[in-house]
DNA sequence: AGCACGCCGACT
DNA sequence: GTCGGCGTGCTC
């Protein structure tokens, strides 16, 4: 008999090995094996078992043998390989890459079997009128997806915990997804009194001992709970029923770095489906995905309001048109709320667009903007404490000084757009001359970690008046109540051409605001204030935000009425890849036949592009179905290579522009 | 992805 | 003369 075996490498196909007829009885779809692949020992995953006649073995030199297999049972009691097909597909990613992610933190040696663990006792849970309804549904038992919508200020350790002890009777288990690292210990914390002694957590900076315990604690059920981070998506577990997601809004769900590409929400949807279980994505300001789905029926929507804050409005909003404040950093309401916001003993938090000075810098009489010679995009203005100016490519990290004079026209005078950080501190310092200022954006969050809890630890208690940050700064920020939080400039992320931006727009202002005591109030400065994002902004109405997002993206063919694929060409030889595009658009005639919504848009060359001579331009295929757009990504993935030609294949792009 | 082979530069 | 850079090719 032979094996059909698949490694977790990036290629596209399987490989055969003979099955020893003492394995013959044991072996089975799912198991682990260890098998010689090359000049090395690989762990693979058996997905068939099939007699010599059925394959095609003309093109192999030598038929190697499976060396063992690891395991007796499946890893997983849902079908691991199934799921890890359908990824492939979704996101055009190997698929043994993606079956990969499922086993790659497995033990090489089964574990051995844990003793049984003894529960301590379970701590009462304080009652929550407004979730009853809803843990009622879950404890109930059947299979269903759900969107609940918390409250703003919800509190989530009172919520998942009582969400967790409803559905989790028996021996089920449950997984607790956390957008951030940050997020877990307290979590973590909220549930130990529920689950006492049985609740794990799981993330990319455990130690491999710790990581192991975590593993098999899952595998052999001694843990009730696991709070983990996008990659505990992959966890085998012994009874999963319940995989709750935690601001399942937020994009980190998403893995765009490294093969298999995946988003973890969909995942997860998919795996409690397969399992029969509960899935529950939770968050105060939905994706429009799930907001769609919650539309359709996909999703069964919940919302936790409480009795106690339904009655008042909440902090107010105010946007500024800032075209009515030509060349102010602080519009004129915004400078006086400051002042007596900080006066009156408060904390704010003020949001720059960029780290940094600025993010541009012009010459004053031509415009003539400086590029990053080497990756071409604008570079930041970066300011030194001795005052000196540098400039800085946020790309590739090269460093230049400011310049003399301008190389196109001699000119000696510059003038810098867009507020980073640096110049808000500086704006915000000369209006609050006594004010203490704390800065926190993604330079401190990438330098050690220790100042970056100081910082944030020092605003937090109240040392310092103010912090200066960028949007990451909102995510870091724990739950202080502020008096004031203000967007210096939110154009950067509105006239994003994305089909996202107003919904991350909004979910970061409602973010900022839900960071306000009662009286706070929230400014956001805008040179687009007709915009219709800010329409609902004075209510914090996200519901009827969504539904009208939701309604837009029906209008315009976007997710999730449709299934993006985008496809982009490269090459030095303009003719070459003309080609391989007409041969792209060849392989999708089977889109847009009767009945066909599918639509096909471009080519688009980026902004910046036309004129050079390396040649680049995209397709953006919006399928109508998944399965149409499945079959897009294999075509794409599969055209013929051309020599000199480039292909990028990218299922559900965010940011394309 | 590993891992090996192979072909040019610089250093004992 | 060797060490070592990473381009290319293969893995049942």
């Amino acid at each position: 008999m032979l094996a059909e075996i698949s490694f977790p490498i990036p290629l596209l196909r399987t490989f055969y090995y003979h099955l020893p007829e003492e394995l013959e009885l044991k072996a089975a779809p799912g198991l682990r094996v260890l098998a010689p692949l090359g000049k090395r020992e690989a762990v693979g995953m058996m997905i068939r078992v099939l007699p010599e006649k059925d394959a095609d073995l003309t093109k192999i030199k030598e038929l190697k043998t499976i060396s063992r297999l690891l395991d007796e049972e499946p890893l997983f009691p849902e079908d691991a390989l199934a799921l890890a097909r359908w990824m492939a597909g979704r996101w055009g990613s190997p698929p043994g890459l993606c079956l990969g992610d499922f086993y790659a933190h497995a033990p090489k040696d089964p574990p051995a079997p844990a003793p049984a663990p003894q529960p301590g006792l379970a701590a009462a849970l304080p009652e929550l009128p407004e979730l009853e309804k809803f843990t009622g549904t879950l404890s109930a038992g059947s299979a269903g997806a759900y969107l609940l919508r918390l409250a703003p200020l919800e509190r989530r350790e009172l919520v998942y915990p009582a969400v967790f002890s409803a559905a989790l009777g028996g021996d089920a288990q449950g997984l607790l997804l956390v957008p951030d690292l940050s997020f877990i210990p307290a979590l973590a914390a909220a549930l130990e009194p529920v689950f006492p002694g049985r609740v794990g957590v799981w993330h990319a900076r455990l130690t491999p001992k710790k990581r192991a315990g975590a593993w098999a604690g899952a595998f052999d059920g001694s843990y009730k709970v696991l709070v983990a981070t996008r990659s505990g998506v992959f966890l085998a577990f012994k009874n999963l029923r319940l995989g709750l997601m935690d601001g399942e809004h937020e994009e980190v769900y998403r893995q765009e770095e490294a093969e298999p590409f995946y988003h973890a929400r969909e995942v997860l949807l998919k795996r409690m489906k397969a399992l029969g279980g509960q899935a529950v994505l939770a968050s105060p300001c939905p994706s429009i995905e799930s907001w769609g789905g919650a539309a359709s029926g996909e999703l069964t929507r919940f919302d936790v309001v409480p009795a106690a804050a339904s009655g008042g409005t909440g902090p107010g909003v105010q946007v500024l048109d800032m075209t009515q404040y030509p060349g102010d950093i602080l519009a004129r309401p915004l400078a006086d709320s400051l002042r007596r916001a900080v006066a009156a003993g408060g904390q704010a938090l003020v949001i720059a667009g960029r780290k940094g000075y600025a993010s541009r810098l012009f010459c004053a009489n031509c415009g003539w903007m400086k590029r990053c010679q080497t990756c071409g995009p604008g570079m930041t203005l970066l300011k030194a404490a001795d005052g000196a100016q540098q400039l800085l490519c946020r790309r590739c990290g090269k460093k230049e000084p400011k310049p003399v004079t301008c190389p196109k026209c001699g000119g000696k005078v510059f003038r810098d757009y867009g507020t980073g950080t640096q110049k808000a501190q500086e704006a915000i310092a000369s209006l609050l001359p006594s004010a203490k200022i704390a800065r926190f954006d993604g330079d401190i969050l990438r330098g050690s970690l220790k100042t970056m809890r100081a910082e944030l630890e020092s605003f937090s208690k109240g040392e310092a008046d103010v912090l200066v940050g960028t949007r990451i700064a909102l995510r870091e920020l724990g739950a202080p109540r502020l008096a004031l939080t203000a967007f210096i400039d939110a154009d950067a992320d509105l006239s994003s051409a994305d089909f996202r931006a107003s919904e991350k727009a909004f979910q970061s202002f409602y973010g900022a605001w839900r960071l306000l005591g009662a009286k706070g109030e929230l400014f956001i400065q805008t040179r687009e204030a007709g915009h219709y994002v800010f329409s609902r902004l004075a209510e914090m109405d996200y519901p009827s935000f969504a539904d009208g997002e939701l309604a837009a993206r029906k209008d315009f063919f976007y997710p999730p009425f449709s299934h993006i694929v985008k496809v982009r060409f490269a090459s030095f030889d303009r003719r070459a890849l003309d080609a391989a595009a007409a041969a792209f658009l060849k392989s999708l005639s089977f889109l847009g036949g009767p009945g066909d919504a599918s639509e096909i848009l471009g080519p688009v060359t980026p902004p910046g592009e036309e004129k050079r001579k390396f040649h680049s331009e995209y397709y953006l295929v919006k399928a109508a179905s998944g399965s149409a757009a499945a079959l897009c990504l294999e075509k794409a993935r599969t055209l013929p290579e051309r020599p000199g030609v480039k292909y990028f294949v990218e299922a559900d792009p965010y940011g394309f522009y």
